[in-house]
DNA sequence: AAAAAAATTAAAATTATTCTAAAAAAACTG
DNA sequence: CAGTTTTTTTAGAATAATTTTAATTTTTTT
């Protein structure tokens, strides 16, 4: 556990949203100003490997990070455009059932209205 | 409706394999050896917002292309890394209910073995 | 057939990420 | 704790995927 990792982990889980690489490495940078990117990105590939972090990738933009490691589903809001983890039950028993084994992850983003959205829209 | 993009999409259809944009291309040349690379992404992005075809995104390499725009979920196998369609049933109430509305489209991917490797180590 | 609009091309530019080799830090060893 | 080895970090170069650019070709409209 070197400071560099201990930044990372703690920009990492000091903020709700799903952050990329390289907005990781401008937080730790403001902690740590020598740090460099290629350590962020060294870091975010053995965090995952530990299984500590998850990446998602796929939004047309560059890869983004999630402090869990465990599988659960993604709301992307049509309306506000946040991203809100969702949990959706016995998804990964229906899905080993579907595959008929074990899967041994899965990545869920659904496009749709959050609830606050839903709200303000009077519905 | 040109050349280019007749080709473009008699590749995409005639294969079902999810391929990249680069595979694409080499695929498409031999068809129409003066296409360009730069055809093959503008009639990608194009089809996309026309809501002909798909991009999946996300498997650490290039985005890959789905003839179908109706969403479904894939499999990506650990084993050959080949991605497959699958069909996950009633998986689109289950997440109507989850977020207390209707999904607009979702994405789900599932990492696991294909039936294929499954076959060929034994299981 | 001429003019205007749209699509295509090849190559350069950009973006995100990975690699490299040297320097620094950390972990062993006697 | 001094020397050695291993690991991590660093800055920048390299690479991969995609986008942009500006000139050309093709298609459509008039």
């Amino acid at each position: 556990m070197t400071k560099q990792r201990a930044v990372i982990l703690e920009v990492l889980r000091s903020d709700k949203c799903h952050h990329t690489a390289e907005e990781l490495f401008m937080l730790a940078k403001e902690k740590l100003p020598t740090i460099s990117r290629a350590t962020v990105y060294n870091n975010l590939h053995s965090l995952e490997e530990e299984e500590i972090i998850r990446k998602i990738s796929g939004d047309g933009g560059p890869d983004r990070y999630d402090n869990s490691f465990i599988p659960h589903g993604h709301l992307i809001c049509e309306t506000c455009g946040g991203v809100y983890d969702i949990d959706v039950p016995r998804i990964e028993e229906l899905l080993n059932e579907c595959i008929g084994s074990r899967v041994a992850s899965y990545e869920l983003k659904v496009r749709g209205r959050c609830a606050r959205c839903k709200a303000l829209a009077g519905e």
